[in-house]
DNA sequence: CTGCCACATGGCAGTCACTGCCATTTCACC
DNA sequence: GGTGAAATGGCAGTGACTGCCATGTGGCAG
């Protein structure tokens, strides 16, 4: 890598960590853009072609997260079991609370109180989830079923949401990996109710 | 309802409906709210006060749909097994898309066509999912757990959102029902993968 | 070491969504 | 018909974001 792009990166990071501290000292409306570009020491005009948005000067935190996610599940070799591959991007989201605590608490502050903030993050999900859908659709080569891969991978998603959820929520005073062993053994021992019509109509019929 | 309130109620729906119109037309990034308001013959500030944002103008449309969900699974009585109270949820949903296909299209296409709005439909759906798992919390009246709550309300917010997705990617030539039964037998078959360690240690201990 | 070129930077003007304030209009009720 | 509350709409202002252009800087060839 070249000194340039190095530098650059350098920036890239400074700008997000400047931003990330004036949202937690002042919270994230009052905050101009102005400021960040201002105290990360960069024009506007700059700041922008790091981040094309205020908002992703948030986002980008828990996009860090989630492509590490993406890349424990993509590790996997395709002849892994399904359930298996997808622990591991369950155990990367684990690594990731674990690994800095503190910032993911004060990065669920700043979504909390902004709930203009919340829409980028569920966004950010929504195409992580598609993405996923799709890789576990080409693990199947073909041969899969596109509503399968899209019920697994929005499930999945769940339980990462569900499970950052439920740990934000206390405060981070709960262990990150009893969380964890509560929701797979819920999810696991199919105590989750499927929508069925009263009679149990489904599957009797074709 | 007094005769204020009704017309209250016609403008408003005059203003999403002409909005959709434009949205449709010319795009959504290309119309102004200077142009929606004049087409809907309202000032700008007026506007404002019946949706507060631009993206409310598209949202809303989804925002009744999903209303009209919540409506029937509160409208289910709290005896009734959960699973079926939820069903009535799907079967709302079936029924809103059956009711009006080609606006329901009309919708997605503008969405699909705007990156920037489906961070407003992916909140939307976020909040439904919240309120759902808050309403099933109080049907266990206390006793439920809130990590089930959680899950079930995620795994039902997924159905729909996997229904309607796969429908609209189909451009609405597939049926609405097989879809749902295709869907909810995925569900039922236990089919669907749940991250779970190489060794299956899960449950094992404690 | 030096000049060159691509690219990163930053300023400026402009657009547009959105807001607070205030004058005006409208209508339900007396 | 008058009156008060509520709806309306205009206006000025803020701040996010963009296109354009001048300037500066680092990597590379000579």
């Amino acid at each position: 890598m070249g000194l340039r792009e190095a530098k650059m990166e350098r920036t890239r990071r400074f700008i997000a960590d400047t931003a990330f501290d004036l949202f937690v000292a002042q919270g994230y409306d009052d905050t101009t853009i102005e400021q960040i570009a201002a105290a990360a020491e960069v024009g506007t005009r700059t700041l922008y072609r790091y981040y094309s948005t205020k908002e992703a000067l948030v986002v980008t935190f828990v996009e860090n997260g989630l492509d590490a996610a993406m890349d424990a599940f993509l590790a996997q070799p395709d002849d892994t079991p399904l359930a298996g591959a997808l622990h591991a991007v369950i155990d990367s989201v684990e690594h990731t609370i674990s690994a800095n605590p503190a910032r993911l608490l004060a990065l669920y502050e700043i979504f909390d109180k902004t709930t203009g903030l919340r829409a980028g993050l569920a966004d950010l999900c929504w195409s992580w989830r598609q993405r996923l859908a799709q890789e576990i659709l080409r693990r199947e080569d073909g041969a899969g079923d596109v509503l399968f891969a899209a019920l697994t991978a929005a499930s999945t998603m769940n339980v990462i949401e569900v499970i950052v959820q439920t740990w934000t929520v206390n405060g981070g005073h709960v262990d990150v990996a009893d969380i964890v062993r509560a929701a797979l053994e819920l999810l696991h021992s199919k105590a989750i109710p499927v929508p069925l019509p009263p009679a149990g109509l489904v599957g009797s019929a074709s």
